[in-house]
DNA sequence: TTTAGCACTCACGGCTTTCGAGTGCTAACA
DNA sequence: TGTTAGCACTCGAAAGCCGTGAGTGCTAAA
């Protein structure tokens, strides 16, 4: 159905003061804040058609309307007005990208922080994966007499390590050849050419106790694997506080859980579903069975960083969402994000 | 004061039935519970006597009683029962310790998440610091014609990296060099005396860009100052939602914005104050101003792991705790602990 | 010192009442 | 035909009002 002119401003007037307010609009109100240069029983009748049409909802009869998901959606597709970050807010997002981070994680729970904080939702970021990680270098380091560090560098910068510790002393001789071994047989290999079946083909190869060995390998193999996962950074949980849908703490439980199900959980299905799109995209409703079952919406969009990393990141919040805002924040980030790694030379001199 | 015997088992009986039920305990609830041979007049008798010794407390004139925070204290030293941890319970603990992580974070998150899973409160653990971090090893390696990741091997097998990019491409052999004279020049060395003094005097020698000197003299120094410091893992958070005192939404909020506050917070005050005790002790009420004002507990614990590696861990509860088995867990915790880092010889066959 | 008995207190849940924001409808008007 | 003033109606939220019952403290007898 197409919309009058008249009436996609009142929709439009509906949606941006029940996001404010998040209390249901009436007639009256609409009069008060937006110019509209009817009377209110005009914005009555073209209310009841809104609603009639789907794109309104009364919580009960005598009641303001609230927006249905198909009008926020219009709203989110076409009504709408795009936000502008403040300089402020530009600002807080760039000290964040610029600032150097002793470990990446670090790094991406900060920046989640800063997209939570400046949102006032949850934010969520999945842990960016390269298609092609490969083996730069691997070094076994001494720790004490018993125990060495094995080193994995993967393309991109990613560092990986364990501590191994052995049953008796080793000479230090016996741990560099290993180290050369390992280097010179895996340097430049693809993690993902890394089957189970080749690594324990290679493995007879090596002539070291096999309980050593095991380690060494089962390292390798859980690294293949766990890069082809992502993991789950997740910020601003409390921000929920704010918001009164969920001043009922059976609310505020049910959504604790499910954002803080975290890795094991079905945040995870959801991004991993979501289609990869450089602009935000929105998630919300029918889009998606366990959404709709929280009362939630998502805002999603990519990220990547360095040569071929990529990654998701995402706002989670009540559907009543101030959408406008959440999706130039997040296009800002993406804009923003990608020089993360490595990019230090610019700010040395603050 | 001293408690006579019938007294302290009618204060023990209220302390044990008012952790289990949150319900304030009267006269006939204990008569019911525990065998105490005597009528309801009398306990309430003694009751009266607790009240006026300041062990109990009203909510109302006709509600039954409450321990004060002098009846949890008495509770706590003298009059509670050791709680035997089941198989189950030691065995969901050992296997945590069990388990190969990939990064040293994982492993403590994963730690902190089982404590807080069997204890059914919020767990926080500190990361470990040593007294005496050395250099083990420092090493440079390339990433991409322009960028390098530089990695520095502490001891008790503490591995930290970060990502370095260039202006323009390097030499190998450049970084070769490099990458050998730091480790030459700064292996076996503590962090402790890497002052930002001495790290400019050495930068003076070497005859690099500077811009590049500067990032890895900057990454040495703030491993100085990093280590120092022990960051916060918090977990189990929602598990407030499982105990009533909780119920109410604002409580929740302050709550959650005590405790996930984290690395900037309060909670990292109070354990840098706790005295380090191998045995677990327990803070609450006038012991700290903060506690006292959210109306919470803790219980706090050294751990040690490796040879030199310390660190703390905390159970954050509502006055009303089990501290019994609280105790207990932590204690079985802190004695297993000790292994997480390199003894991996024990599960190989698993 | 203990205990039975009893009057008293007070939070809690359920019920009713009141209040007001907001509606839909009708009829008049442009 | 579209707009608007007027009005009766609806219904949720807040406030007020018991009745109930768990639990107490006190008194007097054992």
């Amino acid at each position: 159905m197409e919309l009058s002119e008249r009436k996609e401003k009142i929709l439009r007037a509906i949606v941006d003061d029940y996001i404010m307010s998040a209390e249901p609009v009436g007639s009256a109100y609409i009069l008060e804040n937006h110019e509209l240069g009817v009377s209110s029983a005009t914005v009555r009748n073209e209310m009841a058609a809104l609603e009639e049409a789907g794109y309104l909802e009364k919580p009960h009869t005598s009641s303001g309307r609230v927006p249905s998901v198909l009008g926020y959606r219009t709203y989110v597709n076409s009504l709408m007005k795009e936000y502008s970050l403040t300089l402020n807010e530009m600002a807080h997002i760039r000290n964040a990208l610029a600032h150097q981070y002793m470990e990446f994680d670090k790094a991406l729970s900060s920046i989640s922080e800063i997209v939570s904080f400046l949102t006032n939702y949850t934010a969520v970021f999945t842990t960016p994966v390269s298609s092609k990680y490969n083996i730069r270098q691997i070094k076994l380091i001494s720790v004490d007499p018993q125990s060495f560090v094995m080193i994995v560098v993967l393309n991109e910068g990613v560092v990986k390590n364990r501590t191994m510790r052995v049953k008796k002393p080793y000479e230090a001789e016996v741990l560099d050849k290993l180290s050369n071994y390992l280097n010179n047989k895996f340097a430049g290999i693809n993690l993902n050419a890394l089957t189970d079946d080749i690594l324990d083909e290679e493995k007879a190869l090596v002539p070291v106790e096999s309980y050593i060995l095991d380690m060494i390998f089962d390292f390798i193999s859980e690294l293949a694997k766990d890069t082809e996962d992502y993991n789950i950074v997740c910020s601003g949980t409390t921000n929920i506080f704010n918001h009164p849908e969920f001043n009922d703490i059976n609310k505020t439980k049910d959504f604790l859980n499910f954002v803080r199900s975290g890795n094991s959980g079905e945040i995870k299905e959801i991004l991993k579903k979501a289609s990869s799109n450089a602009e935000p995209s929105v998630i919300m409703g029918d889009d998606n069975p366990l959404l709709k079952e929280h009362g939630l919406s998502m805002v999603v969009s990519d990220y990547s960083l360095g040569n071929d990393l990529k990654g998701k990141m995402a706002i989670v919040g009540p559907t009543r969402m101030d959408y406008a805002k959440v999706i130039s924040t997040l296009n800002y980030m993406s804009q923003h994000i990608k020089g993360l790694i490595g990019e230090t030379d610019e700010n040395t001199d603050k």
